[in-house]
DNA sequence: ATTATTTCTTGATTCACATCAATGAATTGG
DNA sequence: CCAATTCATTGATGTGAATCAAGAAATAAT
């Protein structure tokens, strides 16, 4: 059951057998159907959830009920509102399954408990944390520098796995697009290309 | 001459006298006036730079030209391109000072180091990394979801001291927009409020 | 001081994208 | 397998911000 989750993390450090047993005792493996939330807006944040199965989303909603979603999280990724699993407060995330999905659980119990316990996985999530850190940086430099059209493009290139996987408007919602503009933008891209 | 620097980092750590010795040793402090480059687009980002006094900006330019700040960086201040740091790949961020300013600098092979010689300090940067990324999770929350006013005066409560320091053709920058549609920004606040 | 440079404001026009509306295609669920 | 959602496309219209242009105000330099 936690086998993805161990391959995850062996990718960056090496975990003994023991290291191995101590997180079972503290991990939660829980399924979620497709629709389902993991946290809804207005709650704490509880998890960080490994996704060994399927595929989750964070998304935002603003005044005017549109979503704006953050983040894709397939098979091998993490998800989490950070801000609020950390400093505890209200979140105003929402994070749900794309797909029916799997996952594993570390809560902030937990979270602290394995730090300490296995010092590698601090180590693991000092470079968790400065890799985000520095793809969100690269995504505001898009976000700055990219014409919408790049955008997308670009999307489409380092994700094509996850672009396949998801229906075009939630694409839209992730560039900050309305679903007719993306739509628009692919015709163009259509005729230019091939 | 360090003394901001550890003052920044006693707030989080505890440094014993031994290792502020260690850090006296690998920083290199530096003066920078108005308007020098402590990085430039094209080249590899030597440094992580902490801002002792004076400010600094991160900015890209994209292809017509316009400039993008990405980060303001007053004393009390870490600044630098992460990605290009780490991975050493060439930057596309150019780093200048707003004021003539004075920083002290961490060299790629002295942040190994000085992480390996002083673990508090690896400790310090998992928060730093930690605290980053949230923060840019903010500012991506914000930008989908903020009208450009609600941007903009938002901007101004959480960073007045910042606001009143930078030209406003920057702050417009920051947030995106130009120049001129931030001075109507203005206008039209300065008709609503007061 | 006074010239030069940078910064800010204001107006007129253009443009990219949102919004509104309707229809067709594709999934999903009973 | 068929009804019901969900999803994607296309067209017409509206809007917020960019662009272009010019002048005023403020800072800096000689």
């Amino acid at each position: 059951m936690l086998d993805h989750f161990f391959n995850k993390l062996s990718g960056n450090i090496t975990l003994t057998d023991a290291d191995k047993a101590v997180f079972s005792q503290h991990v939660i493996v829980k399924k979620l159907r497709k629709r389902q939330y993991l946290l809804q807006d207005g709650e704490i944040c509880k998890y960080v959830a490994f996704v060994s199965k399927g595929m989750l989303r964070s998304y935002l909603v603003d005044k005017k009920n549109n979503e704006h979603i953050i983040q894709f999280a397939p098979e091998g990724w993490f998800i989490s509102d950070l801000n609020s699993f950390i400093s505890e407060d209200y979140s105003n995330l929402n994070i749900d399954a794309i797909e029916s999905s799997e996952l594993v659980l570390v809560s902030r119990a937990a979270h602290i408990h394995l730090e300490q316990a296995v010092p590698e996985f601090f180590k693991f999530n000092y470079m968790q944390y400065r890799g985000a850190y520095i793809s969100l940086q690269k995504r505001i430099n898009d976000m700055f520098t990219l014409s919408t059209e790049e955008k997308y493009t670009k999307l489409l290139n380092i994700y094509p796995d996850i672009m396949q996987r998801v229906p075009q408007h939630m694409i839209a919602s992730y560039l900050g697009l309305t679903p007719e503009t993306l739509s628009r933008v692919r015709k163009k891209l259509s005729v230019k290309k091939p």
